[in-house]
Formats: structure tokens, sequence, C-alpha cells
DNA sequence: GTTATGACTGCGA
DNA sequence: TTCGCAGCCATAA
């Protein structure tokens, strides 16, 4: 463990979302240990695309299924276009059957890596 | 070292 | 997905 930082944590959790899932950011908040810490999981993710390996940013969306961070990505469609592209269906920027595609890790990782 | 911001969440009305 | 306000953690300036 050393000290791999809020934000690693934050892509290796994302990282392990599987293709054609979604979660929230206060799922993967909660997953580190700090709930309320959901802010510095979409601040993390932004930093994502600073330079760093690619992380599937476009998989994590507030808990009501809504694409806050679509207009991070640079164009507003690049988002949707993403999670279409893996059979996520996406109406008004907004996830449909959420709770279909929701992918918690809490109970999908319960061990994880350490 | 302090202040402000943030891709959020939960609770009260 | 009600709307509005407050809280919490970590990073950047």
């Amino acid at each position: 463990m050393t000290d791999p930082g809020f934000f690693d944590a934050v892509y290796q959790v994302v990282r392990q979302i599987p293709f054609g899932r979604v979660t929230s950011y206060g799922a993967i908040a909660k997953y580190l240990g700090s709930p309320q810490a959901a802010r510095m999981v979409g601040w993390a993710l932004n930093k994502s695309f600073d330079g760093k390996g690619f992380v599937p940013a476009h998989r994590v969306v507030n808990r009501f299924g809504l694409l806050t961070g679509k207009n991070y990505f640079g164009y507003s469609d690049t988002m949707k276009q993403l999670l279409e592209n893996e059979g996520i269906m996406v109406e008004d920027d907004q996830i449909q059957n959420f709770e279909q595609k929701f992918w918690d890790p809490v109970k999908e990782m319960p061990e994880a890596e350490v």
C-alpha cells in the first residue's frame, strides 16, 4: 500500500467497472471509506484525463444516472456516445435502466486487491 | 498554512 | 430525479 492516494484508488475502482455497467461517485467514495468524498471522486476522474492511463469515467455518473460530467469530455456527446457504445441507453444525458446497469464496487468487489 | 472549489449526497420542508 | 440548504473530504492556488 504505500500511499496510493485518493486519485489512484478511484482510478483502480473505475477500471474494474465491467463493460456495459455504470456506478455512482458515492458508491466509489463509499468503497474508499468516505462516502462524503464523492465530490473528490469526480475531481479525480477529471484529472484522469491528464496524461494518465485511460479511465472509463463515462461509466461513472451521479446517483441519478445523470451524466453530470459530460461537459468535461470536451464535447457533450462524447460521454453519451461512449455509454451507448457499451449498450447503455442514454436519454437526455440520463442513463436509462440505471439501477439495472448500476454496479456497486462495495458489493461486486468484496475483496478487490487490497 | 489558509482559503476556496468541486463530475456529490443526504436531509428538511 | 421534488426543491433547497448544509456537510463532508481531498486537492489546487
